[in-house]
RNA sequence: GGGCGAUUAGCUCAGUCGGUUAGAGCGCCGCUCUGAUAAGGCGGAGGUCCGUGGUUCGAGUCCACGAUCGCCCA
């Protein structure tokens, strides 16, 4: 006869259950089945914040996506319609500046060279490559997304909702272009915006020279200003040298002006207030450039002028630096460019031209000594900003760029903010402190591959923003045919005419800032004020062939929008959950998600940062191979997202072993219930277990019930730590409890404990399922296989029926394995073994646990358990703190300390007297110790007292305990089935125990027992 | 300088509403069960719950201040 359930190996291989699972899915559309039976359901709205197409997906992206996906399981249990849309980011200087490494290109220039046209067509290949290894990555991780509905950011479609949105800020007046002092990065030609340059690993420990420079005073003969600088390129644009107003400065006997602060063991010829040097003028070290033409270098007042470092006096080269730029405002001080975008030296610089800032340095230091200016230098090394794609060094250059001002948003933001429910809830505080403190958002890229700004300036003075492909083609007076998608050149190539003054004007050349694209998805993605629904419509321009994605019409933006719940890292503060409630609060007034779940980073096993060149970095391919794509998800599912996770084999080894026990619990039940011929029946689920039910199983019922109770209230806070915690703590309770207090009736067929075991794992597959989805439906199909009407996956089943747990049965049991620990802790104290059977057992306290005399007695394998008070020798007597102290308040010290000093009587009743209280039975503890004949433990107020006094029967039927596990040993050295019979030969020294021949022969499945000889022999029967 | 966190066993971390002897996993030592067995269970060693002060009958938990570390901003 055929095996009702399919006989599991000893351990589940997860890479190739996995994979067999991937095939199952795709070959019964499991997931398409999902979708069928939701449609219509309560909607559940998820946006997925885009993930960048343009390399593949490492361990870190595993984190996001798994919870992701495993939110997104649970709602579709729970019966949720969703939508399952997966984004790609596809434009922007990430994907150039890997591009331009894969063609070995390295400048502007080289790409100009290479053609803009050419270029985007490779940068759409990688996007569309890499698109591919991801979503191939995601489905092996067991995402499941609707992976030909992808949106694209590059899309047109979604270029025009950001046009659009540009033009909206315009009407409103936001949108400026700015003169300002920004970092730039020299190699990608372009300034970087705030949002992007933050983060720690946007800094490097980068030397740099250290110059003391002397400016002379011009109305001072011999005297000078020394400032000190660590870029030396600067210099020659030095404009005014700033003091600080409040402090002390010095004049050193060699004529040298420095903060009195700094040089703290120099004597001074003058001393003088900051304010009394400012005004005065000085000669600047380039002077004969130029470039520095026309300029009077003087002093000029800075509060901020640090007395901490160099010379407590400060170049300025508003050029060259931020505050430097802000100073020439106030102070009306000259602006010296003094580099180009890529960051070389202009004309006007003599020698210096087309030099770059490092190549400077050499010739600044000649320059100076030569004309006795220099009156140090070194090295210095410091933190200092290179560029988040490329690692360049930073500089700092004034350049035009366009920014949307923030100064109106900023409280609208913040009241949006308000609504948001985070998870962990200090991030919605950094998300304010975040909105507080940015500053307007500098759109502009001086690039190539990205979002094509649609701003068109005039000579009148108007600005022209497009805000559509419609209002572009209606505008336009060139251009148009060659148009074949909203990208550079080809829309370089269209003029449109200045709705003012009718002139021809073209766009800027600036692409717009990436966190553009991503924002904009909440509209774009969702079809908002679109009249009509446009199949395939957001599958257009760079994205056409990529996607089948329709652009919905209006009607479905109001459905889905807001989002009710985003999932993203932390740092996505500062980016997404930024950019795209900046465009929604500007559109619509509202934050566009209701509740956002983000974590922190993911670290090597030891908590080191993972880096491909330190060596501890895991491909996400190999680790889902290597560990499992369950084990992943757990591993991640497991951690507080408040904290880095540390990821690694390591920890991925301890997780298997955990889960082995739910995957030996599940053989278990597979095992017997095929040598029992036990079927499940799959209206179980519902009703629960049917049978004559015992207490243990009533208790795994409620058991069961609790964990579904349990794991929905973590859920539903999104949790998944405690989804874990509870589903491991649930896996323990089956296994080291009720199986191994019912083997015995599994392997006497007992079908009512197999319904309960069977309903109970079952369940939990279940609750568990969103988590390890692979291991989940492996076992469930294991489980439901031979049960008519079960759904061909744990993911049709839908969420189990809630249902109150026996909440005073679970009490009571709670005690029983109270009383069971202490027996053992008994035994161990007195070192006897388990196998050695005891008379009896006296249990003081552990109330509930009175039903279960018989459960505590075969536990601990003594033939009585009875309750009540334990005869001692030692009393001891604790407040019941809970009780007494409210009732007690500071009186509660005076009878505490009576009570420990045994200054009590007893009252009848179970009371005690003490400083002058009567204290009821209830209102204290009580644990003996001590007692002659006994074992006693005892804890949390129960004493249990073990008779360790042994008589013959008791040592004999030790020995027969004995006799059988050693039997039992030799049986499973011997490679015997759990099913052969045996002959049994016991030593001749062991006669006397024939009397139990019948237990003996019972319990080793022995068909004959006999003593004969000097050794024990197991043989299997005929 | 401002903001947000963290600090609990050798390591990684839980710790609910303030309650009696602060827990788990890993590691170490010892014991043990075994018809789930490359598992499981029990016990032991190992704690200044970062520090100081406060509130309270009672503080790992609440409050204030400080220290250290991490992150975000300037």
């Amino acid at each position: 006869m055929a095996p009702i359930f399919t006989p599991l190996p000893d351990k589940p291989d997860h890479d190739a259950l996995e994979l067999a699972i991937l095939d199952r899915w795709e070959s019964e559309s499991t997931f398409a089945q999902l979708r069928d039976k939701n449609n219509g359901g309560p909607r559940f709205s998820f946006i997925d914040g885009p993930i960048t197409a343009n390399n593949a997906m490492g361990v870190h992206h595993a984190w996001g996506r798994t919870l992701k996906d495993v939110f997104q399981r649970y709602k579709a249990l729970r019966g949720f319609d969703e939508r399952y849309q997966n984004g790609f980011d596809c434009q922007g200087l990430w994907v150039e500046v890997e591009v331009e490494k894969a063609l070995g290109l390295n400048s502007k220039r080289d790409i100009e060279e290479y053609g803009l046209a050419e270029f985007a067509e490779r940068c759409k290949e990688r996007v569309a490559h890499f698109a591919e290894v991801i979503t191939d990555q995601s489905k092996r991780l067991g995402m499941w997304m609707d992976w030909d509905n992808d949106y694209y950011t590059f899309s047109d479609t979604n270029i025009e909702y950001i046009w659009r949105f540009l033009k909206t800020v315009h009407e409103r007046g936001w949108l400026y272009k700015g003169h300002r002092s920004t970092q730039w990065c020299p190699r990608c030609g372009t300034s970087l915006s705030q949002h992007e340059q933050a983060g720690d690993d946007k800094y490097a420990e980068l030397e740099h020279p250290s110059l003391y420079v002397r400016f002379p005073l011009k109305s001072r003969e011999d005297e000078a200003l020394v400032v000190w600088t660590t870029t030396p390129w600067t210099l020659p644009a030095n404009v005014a040298a700033a003091v600080n107003p409040l402090a002390d400065y010095g004049l050193l006997e060699n004529g040298d002006w420095v903060a009195v602060a700094l040089y703290p063991d120099s004597t001074f010829v003058r001393s003088a207030l900051g304010a009394e040097l400012v005004g005065l003028e000085y000669e600047g070290p380039f002077d004969e450039l130029p470039a520095q033409a026309g300029v009077t270098h003087r002093v000029i007042p800075w509060e901020d002028v640090s007395l901490t470092e160099g010379t407590g006096i400060v170049h300025i080269a508003p050029g060259a630096g931020t505050e430097d730029f802000e100073l020439s405002r106030v102070h009306d001080l000259p602006v010296l460019a003094p580099i180009d975008d890529a960051g070389r030296m202009v004309s006007g610089y003599g020698q210096l031209e087309g030099m770059s800032t490092s190549e400077v340095e050499g010739s600044v230091v000649e320059w100076l000594s030569e004309r006795g200016l220099l009156v140090e230098a070194g090295r210095n090394t410091h933190r200092y900003p290179i560029c988040w794609r490329c690692g360049t060094p930073l500089v700092f250059r004034v350049v035009d760029d366009w920014f949307i001002s923030c100064a109106e948003l900023r409280q609208p933001l913040l009241d949006a903010n308000a609504t948001v429910e985070w998870t962990p809830p200090q991030y919605g505080k950094r998300m304010d402190d975040w909105l507080r403190n940015m500053d307007d958002w500098n759109i502009s890229r001086k690039r190539y591959f990205g979002l094509p700004l649609p701003l068109y300036p005039c000579t009148c003075g108007k600005l022209n923003v497009v805000g559509s492909r419609a209002e572009l083609e209606e505008r336009a007076v060139s251009g148009l045919d060659e148009l074949q998608e909203l990208h550079r050149p080809w829309i370089d190539e269209v003029r449109i005419r200045c709705e003012e003054c009718e002139r021809e004007v073209e766009r800027i050349p600036e692409v717009g800032d990436a966190w553009l694209d991503a924002g904009i998805v909440p509209f774009s993605t969702l079809g908002w004020q679109n009249p009509e629904w446009r199949p395939g419509g957001y599958a257009n321009g760079a994205s056409t062939g990529l996607s089948g994605a329709d652009l919905p019409d209006h009607a479905y933006w109001e459905k889905w929008y807001p989002a009710d719940w985003v999932s993203e890292s932390r740092e996505q503060i500062r980016l997404w959950f930024y950019s795209q409630c900046f465009m929604s609060v500007t559109l619509v007034g509202r934050s566009p998600y209701r509740r956002v779940l983000a974590y922190e980073r993911v670290r090597d096993e030891t908590g080191r940062e993972m880096h491909k060149s330190w060596g501890n970095a895991i491909e996400a391919n190999e680790a889902f191979s290597r560990m499992g794509a369950d084990i992943v998800r757990w591993l991640f599912s497991a951690q507080a997202p408040s904290q880095n996770v540390n990821f690694g084999y390591g920890p991925a080894d301890e997780v298997r072993r955990r889960l082995l026990t739910l995957w030996n619990s599940v053989k278990f039940l597979v095992d017997y219930a095929n040598i029992g011929a036990w079927s499940p029946a799959y209206g179980a689920l519902e009703h629960g277990p049917s049978g004559e039910l015992d207490p243990l199983d009533r208790w795994l019922v409620a058991r069961t019930r609790s964990l579904v109770e349990e794991a929905t209230v973590a859920y539903e806070s999104w949790s998944t730590p405690a989804v874990v915690r509870t589903f491991e703590a649930f896996v323990e309770d089956v296994s080291n409890w009720y199986i191994r207090r019912s083997r015995r009736r599994f392997w006497d067929g007992d079908e009512t404990a197999f319904g309960v075991l069977w309903f109970a794992l079952v369940q939990g597959l279940r609750v568990v399922s969103p988590l390890m989805p692979f291991l989940a439906d492996h076992l469930w199909r294991e489980l439901t296989e031979p049960a008519e009407g079960a759904p061909a996956s744990v993911f049709l089943a839908g969420w189990p029926e809630p249902a109150a747990p026996d909440t005073a049965l679970l009490a009571e049991v709670t005690d029983v394995r109270r009383v069971v620990d202490l027996g053992r802790q008994a035994r161990a104290a007195a070192g006897i073994k388990l196998r050695q059977p005891l008379r009896a057992l006296v249990v003081e306290g552990a109330a509930l646990a009175h039903g279960h005399a018989d459960e505590i007695a075969e536990e601990l394998r003594v033939k009585d358990v009875s309750f009540g008070m334990v005869d001692s020798s030692e009393l001891r007597v604790k407040p019941n703190l809970r009780v007494l102290g409210p009732k007690l308040g500071r009186e509660l010290v005076t009878v505490k300390s009576a009570l420990e000093s045994g200054d009590f009587e007893e009252l009848p009743g179970g009371g005690f007297r003490a400083a002058g209280h009567e204290l009821g039975a209830d209102e204290v503890l009580v644990e003996r110790r001590g007692k002659e004949g006994f074992a006693v433990a005892s804890a949390d107020s129960v004493t249990v007292a073990l008779d360790t006094r042994l008589d013959d029967e008791l040592v004999r039927k030790g020995r027969v305990y004995d006799l059988i596990h050693t039997v039992n040993t030799m049986r499973k050295e011997t490679g015997l089935e759990l099913t052969d019979r045996i002959d049994l030969t016991v030593a001749e020294a062991d006669a006397d125990l024939l009397t139990f021949a019948d237990w003996i022969a019972r319990e080793t499945l022995a068909v004959s027992v006999e003593a004969a000889g000097s050794a024990l022999r197991v043989e299997k029967a005929e």
